[in-house]
DNA sequence: GTCTATAGAGGGATAGAC
DNA sequence: GTCTATCCCTCTATAGAC
């Protein structure tokens, strides 16, 4: 018998691969050795079992970085970044998840899909909240306007990664480099240098 | 009378903003104030019009980058590398354009595109060699190694900040910024620091 | 929960008149 | 070059038997 779990990780894999609208409810049944007409035992549409995986996957993804960040919140402004970096890098070495995450972003160009996914989309506004009241805590002088800056090249520097990592595998070197010469100029940035 | 360059100009806009997939022909027929059955007159089939989409825009970027590396080719490295970085930017300020390229690279995860594209990807693989080879004339102590590690973050910066602007819109003074971060570490592994 | 049967819409593409 | 007519296929989804 085929769980609702079964489905979801079925889809996920073939989403992610293929894409959303390029996936037939028949590729995802004939992986499982079902009918696609089975899955509406489980599903109401296509469309929901989408959304549900996506939820998953965010709530996933929340909830290691919410995690990482209480770890790391006395820690020095070094460990807790490049720690929360570590983090988004550890969560989309899983390939699928990297290539679901970036076709996401791209739906939201279709007015289709908009709403759908736009919250979970969102979360580097409470990353960037969450972050700023934990380095002004050890750097009261430190202002929103600076911050914002840094945070802005912070993200540039994980999306940018992440991006590299689509065409070739993570490399904990690289990155190292990467993150050393990164940080050489985000501390200035953070009234740290 | 509709040329075939109006047809692929409407393509390159819905392609773009719904995905290729997601858009029929006659959505683009529409468009134009067709019947679908007349883009056969222009068009063999749907996938040769995204075909001969991305050759035109692929031409338009290497035609770009090529131009500039030519003009900086004896400038100082920081002027020839912040140009082609802000030519990545110039051409994918429009949107749709940064929007298809996208797609384009997400179509490659799916086996049916693989080939058709990955001709166009590799484009960083010539701009590596053609940078190696200037920035070396002028530092003959560079090493292949150091130029590779560079390199990868160069590429980051760049991807990173387009990713950016695909939920931003871009900014000179953000964008400064980050590259004045950015080039403090990289000048030092590029020994120029 | 899985199946068969089927609805009903929309997809890409071709033939041939004008 | 654009049209109408048409083909054949695939798609999502529902109804109802087992």
């Amino acid at each position: 018998m085929v769980t609702k779990q079964d489905i979801k990780d079925t889809a996920f894999t073939l989403f992610a691969r293929k894409g959303y609208a390029e996936t037939s409810t028949e590729d995802i049944a004939k992986a499982l050795g079902l009918k696609k007409q089975s899955l509406y035992s489980h599903f109401k549409s296509k469309v929901a079992i989408l959304c549900e995986i996506m939820q998953d996957q965010s709530y996933i993804m929340f909830a290691e970085i919410g995690t990482k960040i209480k770890e790391l919140a006395d820690q020095p402004a070094e460990i807790l970044l490049s720690g929360i970096a570590n983090v988004y890098i550890s969560i989309f070495s899983n390939r699928n998840r990297l290539l679901l995450w970036k076709r996401i972003i791209l739906l939201t160009g279709n007015d289709e899909y908009r709403e759908m996914f736009s919250e979970i989309l969102q979360f580097d506004k409470t990353l960037s909240k969450d972050l700023f009241k934990i380095l002004k805590r050890n750097n009261s002088e430190l202002s929103q306007h600076d911050f914002d800056y840094f945070f802005v090249s912070y993200m540039i520097l994980i999306f940018g990664y992440l991006e590299w990592m689509l065409l070739n595998d993570h490399d904990d070197a690289i990155f190292n480099v990467v993150w050393r010469n990164y940080w050489r100029g985000a501390k200035r940035q953070l009234n740290l240098g």
